[in-house]
DNA sequence: CTGGGGACGGGGCCC
DNA sequence: CGGGCCCCGTCCCCA
């Protein structure tokens, strides 16, 4: 924070062109730079309001400003020159480029509510709260991707190591700061300022007002806590308990509440839910370990609904002891932190990631010159709700199909950017105006640059990296990003991303079924369908349940049947890794042999998987709880000659090793780590967490995560 | 709860 | 470069 504040001192000069801001940044400035010098310990900085940051930021980054003709949506076409979207575990907001401390991004832009006039059915993933006088005076919400800015799409920060901004309201807006240099590809993630949860907190905890900021404290109103209790209602909704594998990341999970669509059939992925947290349980440094109690969907949610929409929240303390550690990173020495990660680098001569130079980061005369084109990464379907299935009587496209040219909201060759060979970045991708050449085939109707490999093109998302062989999947694979579906039922209104689709689709209308089972002559209207029937005949049941063995014709039965796996109370909960047994003897197995969470062992995916099934097993549940060592075994290998019955020899055989393997285990003393006391009756903080490793590798049989 | 059918989404690839 | 076709996968609905 000294760095911060001493460059504040040079910087703010040049670059705000408000002199207004200048000149109250340079007096804030050397207040707390004085302060700081004298006494830098971290507790110093608890003092710190969201005014303090507005006030000494350094960097103001706008978004970009895109041409309304691109008809993109704004989420995506405002994210800064300096960031863009990626797609890793999920899609987030990455930085391209070194961005120092003190940066500020936003306003973050939205639909504005107020409390009265909150749509009953509004999806309040990304709902933010401005206060105004300790009350809380409307909501900005980013739901709309037409409406809200790129700031809708940055992550949560679930630990204090990975947060580097920090939300602050400021006035009526909120902004995020970065709170520690950025470097190239990192991830943006964020969480409240200290002030700001105060506010949030005392919303939930009925803080009392003095203990909350002298200006923007919080008054506990009734009806926000009505309002917070059916958020909470809504959120469960929202949540429905996933299934209980992890392991597959599948984003067409639907979100059951929000996501139907106005025809109220189909409804739209939401993988802003799936899958964002590792199983293992990440504690957000805010939160108390009850925290990870709850289920693993909830915490999956937005920052937004982090806050006090959620019971975990109750937990995050008005005064982080921790937060101000946020704002005297140990590697940010004095006076250099912001700069220190790159050496001498000076603003002056920065080098853009094109290798060109350009003015600071942030100056107002700044304003991108490109288009970035940054479909919503998660975006996806779900935010294009109004696109996918436009309300009756105002269609999208006319009804025609297809109505418009498939590409037609892309940039033309003329809006697209530069293509030239070397300008693989965008930060040479130039707008409408640019005269920029073009570059080879495949390039120009895009409106990115492509890498190339060895010389040739390759045809890869730049939001989720996915590679094509040809553009042209390429290009139509993008509108799953963009949400572009141009190709519209005139009957129904239903619009599809591809004419196949539509055409498919029209067999619902017209009643044609031309795929015939020759067994028994009954029609399908799709081969899909056909040969899912065919297993019918066949007796093929391709997906089996690794617990039960159970076997079935579709996946979806599979992903059914396994709930009530998961839905069994496992009281057993293992405090390390939070994955959760029906036996106590399993639980020690797994904490001596297959926990993840001791780092003591290499990891074992097969015991893991082994005990697993052990614990789901007959012969466990017919052994009592105070079962001997040897007892146990012996079940154990009542259990695997049962199970192995007419497998391979390479089965039997590893299942030998693993026997051997798993014996040991309950024979051997627990280490140190895992040694912690089994939770008898926890409320299960974890679904099961299914293994997608298989034990025996029929390729014929599907067990679950394949 | 299981099983069967219907519908749709997305990608590969050929023309 | 886009259309067309095929295939795989997934989910919803319902019996």
């Amino acid at each position: 924070m000294c760095a911060w504040t001493c460059v504040n001192v040079c910087v703010c000069v040049s670059i705000h062109h408000n002199s207004h801001l200048v000149s109250k940044c340079t007096t804030v400035v050397y207040c707390i730079l004085s302060e700081m010098t004298l006494d830098s310990t971290p507790g110093d900085m608890s003092g710190w309001k969201e005014v303090d940051f507005a006030l000494n930021c350094t960097y103001i980054v706008p978004d970009q400003v895109a041409d309304p003709s691109f008809n993109l949506p704004k989420a995506m076409t405002s994210i800064p020159r300096n960031l863009t979207f990626e797609y890793k575990e999920k899609e987030g907001v990455f930085s391209k480029e070194y961005i120092p401390q003190g940066t500020r991004f936003g306003p973050l832009q939205g639909e504005i509510y107020t409390k009265d006039n909150v749509p009953k059915l509004a999806n309040r993933k990304y709902f933010w709260r401005i206060y105004s006088g300790g009350q809380l005076q409307h909501f900005i919400d980013g739901y709309d991707v037409h409406r809200s800015n790129w700031m809708r799409y940055v992550n949560p920060a679930r630990s204090l190591a990975e947060q580097n901004l920090v939300a602050c309201q400021n006035g009526r807006d909120i902004y995020f700061y970065t709170i520690r240099p950025v470097e190239p590809k990192q991830e943006l993630l964020v969480w409240y300022s200290q002030e700001f949860a105060q506010r949030l907190c005392g919303q939930q905890d009925d803080i009392k007002q003095s203990e909350c900021s002298r200006s923007e404290g919080v008054k506990e109103g009734k009806d926000s806590d009505a309002e917070e209790k059916i958020d909470v209602e809504m959120l469960e909704r929202d949540t429905p308990p996933d299934t209980p594998d992890d392991q597959i990341i599948d984003f067409s999970k639907k979100d059951e509440q929000d996501d139907k669509d106005p025809e109220g059939r189909g409804i739209i992925p939401s993988p802003q839910l799936e899958h964002r947290e590792p199983s293992l349980g990440l504690n957000h440094p805010y939160l108390p370990d009850h925290y990870s109690t709850f289920p693993a969907p909830h915490r999956n949610l937005p920052l937004h609904l982090h806050g006090p929409l959620q019971p975990s929240y109750q937990f995050l303390p008005p005064y982080n002891p921790h937060y101000p550690r946020l704002l005297l990173p140990p590697y940010s020495p004095p006076f250099h932190g912001m700069l220190s990660s790159r050496g001498s680098l000076q603003y002056s001569g920065y080098l853009g990631a094109d290798g060109l130079p350009y003015p600071p980061i942030g100056a107002p005369n700044l304003l991108p010159v490109s288009l970035s084109y940054t479909p919503s990464p998660q975006g996806g379907l779900k935010e294009l709700t109004p696109n996918i299935s436009p309300p009756r009587g105002a269609p999208a496209t006319p009804e025609l199909s297809p109505p418009a040219k498939p590409n037609s909201h892309y940039q033309s060759p003329e809006q697209s950017p530069s293509g030239c060979e070397e300008a693989m970045n965008l930060s040479l991708a130039t707008t409408k105006s640019s005269t920029a050449p073009r570059n080879g085939p495949g390039h120009k109707s895009l409106p990115y640059p492509l890498k190339k490999q060895n010389g040739k093109i390759k045809y890869e998302c730049n939001i989720c990296s996915k590679t094509f062989g040809q553009l042209s999947n390429l290009k139509v694979h993008l509108r799953v990003h963009s949400g572009e579906r141009p190709f519209q039922c005139n009957l129904c209104k239903k619009s599809f991303t591809q004419l196949a689709h539509l055409q498919k689709h029209h067999l619902v209308h017209t009643g044609e079924k031309p795929h015939e089972c020759q067994v028994c002559h009954k029609r399908f209207s799709s081969t899909s369908n056909l040969k899912t029937h065919l297993r019918l005949h066949s007796g093929e049941k391709p997906y089996q349940c690794k617990l039960c063995n159970t076997k079935f014709t579709q996946y979806i039965h599979l992903k059914l049947h396994r709930r009530l796996h998961s839905s069994r109370d496992r009281p057993y909960r293992c405090q390390l890794c939070a994955q959760a047994f029906f036996h106590h003897f399993s639980l020690c197995i797994h904490q001596r042999s297959t926990c993840p969470a001791n780092s003591s062992m290499p990891a074992n995916v097969h015991m893991k998987e082994m005990v697993e099934r052990f614990d789901a097993s007959q012969e466990a549940d017919a052994l009592t709880e105070a079962a001997s060592a040897s007892q146990v075994g012996e079940a154990v290998e009542h259990w695997l000659a049962r199970t192995l019955e007419g497998e391979g020899k390479e089965d039997q055989k590893e299942a030998t090793m693993l026997l051997k393997a798993l014996t040991a285990a309950i024979n051997a003393p627990l280490t140190p780590m895992t040694q912690s006391a089994p939770h008898h009756n926890p409320p299960l903080a974890y679904q099961e967490r299914a293994s997608v490793v298989h034990l025996h590798k029929r390729p014929s049989v599907k067990t679950e995560g394949q």
